[in-house]
DNA sequence: TAGGTGACGCGGT
DNA sequence: CACCGCGCCACCT
């Protein structure tokens, strides 16, 4: 299992306008312990340019990887772009805007990654 | 090889 | 709300 193409093919189906977490993609990835190795891997640009990373807030719906772009505020005008609203202390409600994947979706990866191989 | 690190998360106080 | 502790684990020194 190559858990960061899996994270990478993911990405492409957060949709616009919703934010997901790094422990959600972790779970959809099979590796529910791994929400770290998300944000590790994000940091470090090991899951490709195209991933929308600033569609990935924490547990708490914090842009904690905010300064890890190229400006300090480029996460959350990315957001805002998208209809995504972010609140003062950087901060967005997850109620209104977090991606809330079902389990039917989660089959569709399983299934997904079964077919690519990774 | 042994330890330190961190875009995390949960539970407790 | 703000801390704090702990479990977690791939990567780096």
């Amino acid at each position: 299992m190559d858990f960061y193409k899996r994270i990478a093919a993911v990405g492409k189906h957060i949709p616009k306008g919703k934010v997901t977490t790094y422990g959600q993609l972790a779970l959809l990835c099979g590796k529910p312990n791994n929400a770290r190795q998300v944000g590790y891997a994000l940091n470090r640009g090991r899951i490709g340019k195209d991933f929308p990373a600033y569609r990935v807030v924490n547990g708490q719906g914090y842009l904690s990887g905010a300064a890890a772009f190229e400006a300090p505020d480029m996460q959350r005008r990315l957001l805002e772009a998208d209809g995504v609203e972010v609140m003062k202390n950087n901060r967005i409600d997850l109620k209104v805007f977090g991606w809330h994947s079902t389990i039917e979706e989660a089959e569709f990866f399983y299934d997904l990654f079964l077919e690519m191989g990774i």
